[in-house]
RNA sequence: GCCCGGAUGGUGAAAUUGGUAGACACGAAGGACUUAAAAUCCUUUGGACUAAUACUCCGUGCCGGUUCGACUCCGGCUCCGGGCACCA
């Protein structure tokens, strides 16, 4: 027999892999007794450079589950295809000439071959290719549906701009305000573009993530980027105007706070007000600035807030007619909500920046809420509750950064000096009568109030009441020692003590003292915890949690006529044209008389036209529009002259829906046959990279949500359950980059190891959804294991194995099994290695035992195990077998290891048999020679966990 | 700033309804075979203390807690990766 190198080098894994072509073994068919699962990896874009190692890591593990699926009895749904739409062949098309399709062509090519020669066990007969006619037919079909839907839209909207690739992109498409194909910085243009109304599936779209098998991150990503909230909408008048500014916030509870409004730059009421606005030059001027900032300027000057007030004209806050003034601000976004808000300095951080910016007055309308929660200090319903005016005085050293604190010993409180408001006193009054009483120093520096009013209800031991204490906090600097009479200091519960200002922190343990101390060191900011607060200086909400108030606003806004519950998201309608060459051209005609019609569905698909230069015109217009004979074309409702749209679709159409074509890709009367969908659907697992996560992920549920809607697909998700593989990183662990130099070809490794060996130790690494660094070197580990197995044969006899090997092999088949089933490959395959080096150890293993191992093995090496499998004299492919059963009584040892744990230190280690009860493990260990040593006397404890330990207490 | 992940030997990692931390593999060291090398096979390999593969102690990012027992659970941090970023 030869050698597992000989086998490689002469060509063998090739040899099976035009086998499995040829017999077409991984067909799927339509329709079968046996249950059906439709697995799918995303298919890739071909480009120029080839597969990497990244491509097979995914295609590898959703290959060993199919064909995993396949030995267990299922009908498998397989198949791969091609995402060729797209930039790189155009601007290859635009430096050289060549056809966007001839470089395509030759990238699937490559890309077939690189993929075909790992031995994927792929349907190849479903093979699709989006920028094929016949694909792309169906991909226009569906956009006019949409279009009839009324889901697609013409507008003409600032929308986001790459300068370099000329054309608009979708808001999905940006990253960190650059353009996520080139990593150009991307600008705001005025476009006339086609739009996708997803806005319109928003809740529906956030409603089912949560019904997804899908991991956290995308699920949690996907939700932000819809971003729904809640809130109301709210109607401020103009003074002496009808015109009114409706706003959007989702806290209608602190309306009482809002102390002045703010419009954005571009909101229209500013050019309908114009000739209100006293300043209105100033105003113009900014608009102006505003405008000119890029999208990256505006981030970067987040930190510092501008504005221009808008003088001359004020709104009245609806909930008590306060006059406000109103600004404009390029911090209040045109986009989003109504494009104006109502400013709570008090309760948002940003209004806050802005108010002291520009000395707006702040009112606090939301005492933080502290409930002492230790047992004693706790409120206790048997007693009465006193509202009281408290002080909270923070009294600071003449010399020295220390503070003056009173130590409760027998509460175990420790705290600033506190007092209550006595009648006819004010705050600041109490604070100095309080500060003389109880710390007995006189002589003042400085005092001021510090922070807003805070309450504390709690349980006062020392007064037998239930307190609810509405505090407020004055800072005073001391100006010398001198003291009051020793017999006037109050000492009754507490002494005082003069604690380092780096120790107070540690030293008080009451919340709202340490809230004060952290604004006194700190400085003020707004509060915006919604959850611990209570409504003051808000009239009719006052007393009442925010969470209550909100809706208590909501039903007096409805009531009066000035506002109403609304919502709103972040998700933005998905601009869709591209003015680019190398996409569906969209299947509509604009006619002056008809307007825009849509093509014929007989007409589809609307091919791509040659063009001469593939250049995008930069400035609106694709390279379409300047052939004449294409554009002017006749209106399929009037017949009279019309021109055809010429921006053409985004990358994202064709993937949109492919998964779709898989299950019927050469039906010329339907993007599939509706029997075969509802055989096939759901997709039952998809595996992918993250980085689709709010791109194709996204687009793809709500193509498939409308599909549903119009009946012609079963479900309304298209992915039941959905697996991110890991990003594999360079041998240097930096990200694999042609400039970093670190890119590994899986060419190379595929001559040197073959095909097994490389899928085997992608698999390895680690865990498939870890980031894991690419290492050469350890790929011998799995090469050495193969090798291992193939040099095996001379170990195989007739009759049977070793009884012990026998326990491993079926433990291996149960750990195989369901290691699989969670797509834990890495440890699957040490399982198999521990196997082999049973075998290597015993020197004999049975026949029938080997073929096993073969078949577990197959999915993940299956050149070589069908290779092995037919020498063993096998006519039928090994993938035609079962996936052997394990016997549940050779899985379970017959005796185990038992660890002694003596005050949780293992002491000793016990052979035992597995079914030995409780009482005699126990004695086992007690008169185990080890464990006496440690043990003299009754232990106090003995804990047996069946099979597992024995754990002593002495 | 906010939201999601993550942190275990020299390296990739394993183990979680709480139960022997480091399986499996790489690398390294030693040995066998060989004229020699490669390949292959065998042995050792978390750290400290040791003549010791005898004891003992330490050890899963850091600090604290719960428990007979914590990589695993709870509270508080640090660092790294990813995403979002003035979304009212």
């Amino acid at each position: 027999m030869a050698s597992y190198k000989d086998f490689l080098a002469q060509g063998g894994e090739k040899k099976w892999q035009d086998h499995w072509l040829n017999t077409k073994i991984d067909q799927a068919s339509d329709f079968s007794d046996k249950p059906k699962k439709y697995v799918l990896d995303m298919f890739p874009y071909p480009s120029g450079a080839g597969l990497h190692v990244g491509h097979p890591e995914g295609y590898t593990a959703i290959d060993i589950y199919s064909r995993y699926l396949r030995l267990k009895g299922f009908n498998v749904l397989h198949p791969m295809g091609w995402d060729a739409f797209g930039l790189p062949a155009e601007n290859y098309a635009i430096k050289t000439g060549t056809h966007p399709r001839i470089t395509t062509e030759a990238n699937i090519a490559t890309f077939r071959r690189q993929i075909q020669s790992l031995g994927f066990s792929y349907d190849w007969d479903r093979e699709v290719d989006t920028t094929d006619p016949k694909y792309y037919k169906w991909t226009q079909w569906i956009f006019l549906q949409l279009f009839k839907k009324g889901l697609a839209y013409e507008a003409t909207v600032p929308i986001n701009f790459c300068p370099s690739c000329k054309t608009g992109l979708a808001n999905e498409e940006v990253k960190d305000g650059k353009c996520d194909r080139c990593g150009t910085q991307v600008e705001k243009k005025d476009l006339r573009q086609w739009m996708l109304k997803i806005t319109a599936y928003a809740d529906r779209l956030l409603e089912g993530v949560d019904k997804l098998d899908w991991p956290t991150s995308i699920k949690t990503l996907q939700k932000n980027w819809i971003g729904r909230s809640e809130g109301a909408e709210v109607d401020f008048q103009i003074a002496g105007s009808e015109e009114k500014i409706t706003v959007y916030t989702t806290r209608p509870d602190t309306l009482f706070g809002a102390t002045y409004m703010v419009l954005a730059p571009e909101h229209q009421l500013v050019q309908e007000l114009k000739d209100k606005i006293e300043n209105f030059a100033e105003v113009e001027a900014y608009i102006a600035t505003a405008k000119n900032k890029s999208d990256l300027e505006r981030t970067e000057l987040n930190k510092d807030k501008t504005g221009v007030e808008l003088k001359g004209i004020k709104a009245i806050n609806p909930v008590n007619n306060v006059e406000i003034p109103i600004w404009i601000s390029d911090y209040v976004l045109a986009t989003y909500g109504t494009g104006a808000i109502m400013a709570v300095p008090a309760h948002d951080e940003r209004d806050w920046e802005f108010a002291k910016k520009f000395n707006i007055p702040v009112i606090q309308v939301i005492a933080p809420l502290f409930d002492e929660v230790s047992e004693e200090d706790r409120v206790r319903p048997d007693k009465k509750t006193e509202v009281r005016d408290t002080v909270c005085v923070i009294i600071k050293h003449w010399s020295d950064n220390s503070f003056y604190c009173l130590n409760w010993e027998k509460f175990n409180w420790k705290s600033f000096v506190l007092g209550g408001v006595e009648a006819g006193e004010n705050g600041q009054d109490a604070a100095i009568r309080e500060m003389k009483e109880e710390s007995g120093f006189k002589n003042i520096k400085a005092i001021r109030k510090i922070g807003g009013e805070t309450h504390n209800s709690f349980f006062a031991t020392h007064k037998d009441v239930n307190r609810y204490a509405k505090f407020n906090c004055y800072f005073i600097e001391l100006a010398d020692g001198e003291r009051i009479e020793e017999e006037k200091i109050d000492t009754e519960f507490h002494f005082g003590e003069w604690i380092k200002s780096d120790n107070v922190d540690s030293y008080i343990n009451l919340d709202n003292n340490l809230w004060y101390w952290r604004i006194y060191k700190n400085g003020e900011t707004a509060f915006t915890d919604i959850d611990n607060g209570k409504m003051i200086n808000s009239e009719f909400l006052d007393d009442l949690v925010p969470e209550e108030a909100i809706r208590k606003m909501i039903v007096w806004l409805e009531e009066k006529g000035v506002g109403k519950k609304a919502v709103n998201y972040k998700l933005r309608d998905w601009v869709f044209s591209r003015q680019r060459y190398w996409g569906e051209p969209i299947p509509l005609v604009h006619c002056d008389k008809c307007g825009t019609v849509p093509l014929d569905e007989k007409d589809l698909p609307l091919t791509l036209p040659e063009v001469e230069k593939y250049e995008p015109t930069g400035t609106g217009e694709s390279p379409l529009a300047t052939i004449d004979e294409w554009v002017n074309t006749t209106c399929p409702k009037c017949g009279g002259p019309a021109k055809r749209e010429t921006n053409t679709m985004p990358q994202w159409a064709g993937s949109s829906w492919y998964w779709l074509r898989y299950i019927d890709p050469h039906n010329d009367t339907a993007f599939a046959d509706q029997e075969k969908l509802k055989y096939w659907l759901p997709v039952d697992l998809y595996l992918g990279g993250a980085e689709h996560a709010v791109l194709h992920l996204l687009y793809a549920r709500f193509w498939n949500m409308v599909l549903f809607d119009l009946g012609v697909v079963p479900q309304e998700e298209p992915f039941t359950k959905l697996i991110n593989q890991g990003l594999i990183l360079g041998e240097d662990g930096e990200k694999m980059s042609k400039s970093r130099g670190n890119v590994v070809n899986p060419d190379d490794i595929l001559k040197e190891y073959g095909a097994d060996t490389f899928r085997m130790y992608e698999m390895f690494m680690g865990p498939l959804e870890d980031m894991k660094p690419w290492s050469t070197k350890n790929i011998l580990g799995v090469h050495r294991f193969l090798y291992k197995i193939w040099e095996m044969s001379q170990f195989v006899v007739d009759g049977s194995s070793d009884e012990e090997l026998e326990r491993v092999i079926h433990k291996t088949i149960k750990k195989v099994g369901e290691d699989i089933e969670k797509m834990g490959y890495n440890t699957a395959i040490s399982a198999m290695m521990v196997l082999i080096n049973k075998i290597q150890e015993v020197k004999t293993v049975s026949r029938n035992d080997f073929e096993k191992l073969l078949v577990i093995l197959a999915p993940f090496a299956p050149h070589m195990c069908e290779e092995l499998w037919s020498q063993l004299g096998h006519a039928e492919s090994i993938f035609k077998e079962k996936w052997p059963e394990y016997d549940p009584d050779k899985v379970i040892d017959s005796e185990i290891e038992m660890p002694v744990q003596i005050n949780g230190k293992v002491r000793a280690k016990l052979v035992l048999p597995a079914n030995a009860s409780d009482e005699e493990v126990k004695a086992a260990a007690l008169s185990d020679e080890q464990v006496k040593k440690y043990i003299s006397g009754e232990p106090k404890k003995i804990i047996v966990v069946k099979g597992k330990l024995i754990s002593i207490v002495i």
